[in-house]
DNA sequence: TGCATGAATGCAATCGATTGCGCCCGTGTT
DNA sequence: AACACGGGCGCAATCGATTGCATTCATGCA
């Protein structure tokens, strides 16, 4: 027969009943730090009973006594983004043999809910904070973060003038590998279609635009803010685009807004890359399968995920990183979606 | 200046002296529920202190009262399968404005990998589990699972002889539809690759699919197993029917595997639609990007993980739902991978 | 005036673990 | 034989909340 209460489950005081001692001695000669303190004789007993009962620490009541929750919160736009499946994998699969578990708080770029979901964050006391929200200037939830005392780690964006670390791609040098492409395969006129500018990564993307067209003999670049990085969006600024200029390649702010321009192109029956080439921005999971195989610069997702774990503990362990900056190394990975300009 | 101790945060005891109570009153003018019982002055003083001090309740300790972690787990096999982030989402939203927060746990269709994480989760005592790796048959964690007393539903997969509910999308009927479709069309040899045989989805939409070829003038079918639920393995699959059949159409289990067909047709310069069709399941995210766009069977993955959130917390709340079964209903929508048999 | 009543609040136990401190006792030293 | 020492454990406080029960005090009623 099952226990009355469902939910009551073994505890150190169950344990330590059954092996004939105090739960103190049954806490001390689990944990393999303070074991030494313990007979060897009466370890084995505790060990015994313990396994015998089934018993599993409680790591809440842990927490609460030591202060330390052992969870991570992981604040990200999307879950369905499919830029960030992988970089949580990255977080998980670092903080869990680690004894680390990651909560996960969706914002959907809105205030309310960032401030909703950080509330909950503090209410369960989480350790540290992996924020991969891209908002730039105002960073309210940051600063109430920094004021509780949290330790955060950036992921993809900056933290402005707060000292979080950040772990980021090398975006600029990623945008100007697509500019190189572009401008070996002979395009001249090139449109970017930049992200929200009001994220640190467009801003950063745009400018390593500018600058990369402007070094180059006879490109000629303008920038197209869209209204998110959403391929709707993406397919709306193109739309804009085709109606008042005609450029033969376009680099995307990332992937889902490359999807936008390639469905715009379909809708106005314009080849890709026969009429117009398209680079796009993260590899994301599929870009190889769509029509046609994007190019786009492939962005270590995973290990910046687990980076900025690593960091995030490291700092909890005392390490001192402020302002830290990791930049991972990106690559243009060429697909079917560029082409030689049109003549 | 900050406070020495980083970690420290606002606890109920500093509200109660800032407001001249006791932390029992303290607790009970902020909780709505008992506020009744305190005078309507202290209620507001109160009030006026916690917010002046920036208090959040820890939700850890609470829970450690209460017996109630107000966390539900979330056990499914790969969070980079663009399958799961959209249920995930649908469970997370449901959750969130409850009060209840969910814990991600990963297990790559890997047994010990599993344990692992449901010890992690039983560690932090769940309060309930929702269980979406489709696994058949054997199911150690799921009976310890029944043994600890955690209530759990199962989200497409089924519990065994375990009591357990199960929230589906209605397999049997969008398989149906896809033969249908592709009957339609005149193709009469049709290769259906299905999921490895030990996952219950799989095997229902194996059934479903013999049952429906057999159902239908002239038509043959037979059945190839994919060793996983992935590209690579649809691709696999797919070299070995190409290898010794001349199917004019594929029925593929999930759309990674249908991705992994259409690689394959590739790969032999054959044409899809024009020599082979090809119908996924599930309409993943960007499944109309793909090359060509894929026809497939539309699963509410999200409403799926809403539904599967509200029965569990039904459940938490004594609702008697052993065994109960949610199929919701799916819908084929045809794209370009399908055309007309060759003749 | 005396006492029952009930509203408002305080006290202290409790949830499940960790940990500083002190007790007990066996051993070694002188 | 007396005592210091230290290994092995137990006691009890603690973390931050909740909650049954006790207490206080004002009010109403006889």
């Amino acid at each position: 027969m099952p226990q009355r209460d469902s939910t009551r489950r073994v505890t150190l005081d169950d344990v330590a009943k059954r092996a004939g001692v105090h739960k103190a001695t049954v806490s001390r000669a689990l944990d393999p730090a303070t074991a030494g303190l313990i007979s060897d004789e009466t370890v084995r007993r505790v060990r015994e009973a313990a396994s015998e009962l089934g018993y599993v620490p409680n790591i809440v009541a842990r927490g609460l006594r030591k202060n330390a929750s052992m969870t991570i919160g992981v604040v990200i736009p999307d879950l369905t983004n499919p830029f960030f499946p992988p970089i949580v994998r990255g977080i998980e699969d670092h903080l869990q043999p680690r004894g680390y578990t990651a909560l996960i708080a969706n914002t959907d770029g809105d205030d309310a809910a960032e401030a909703a979901q950080f509330t909950t964050l503090l209410g369960r006391r989480v350790d540290g904070l992996i924020v991969a929200t891209g908002r730039h200037g105002d960073q309210p939830v940051l600063e109430r973060a920094h004021e509780a005392g949290v330790r955060a780690v950036m992921l993809n964006r900056d933290a402005g003038s707060l000292p979080y670390p950040l772990v980021t791609g090398d975006d600029a040098t990623g945008v100007t590998a697509a500019v190189e492409h572009l401008h070996e395969l002979g395009h001249r006129d090139v449109v970017h279609i930049a992200g929200p500018l009001d994220l640190s990564t467009s801003i950063v993307r745009a400018d390593a635009f500018r600058t990369a067209v402007a070094a180059r003999d006879g490109m000629r670049g303008s920038v197209v803010e869209a209204s998110a990085l959403t391929v709707s969006a993406g397919r709306e600024s193109m739309e804009a685009v085709l109606a008042d200029e005609a450029p033969t390649a376009i680099v995307a702010s990332n992937d889902l807004i490359a999807l936008g321009v390639l469905r715009a192109l379909r809708a106005h029956g314009l080849e890709c890359p026969g009429d117009v080439s398209v680079v796009g921005f993260n590899d994301m999971p599929f870009a190889e399968d769509v029509q046609p195989p994007l190019t786009t610069v492939h962005v270590p997702t995973t290990e910046m995920g687990a980076e900025a774990a690593r960091m995030l503990l490291a700092q909890l362990d005392g390490e001192q990183q402020d302002h830290a900056r990791i930049v991972l190394p990106v690559s243009l990975v060429v697909r079917d979606s560029t082409g030689p300009a049109p003549r």
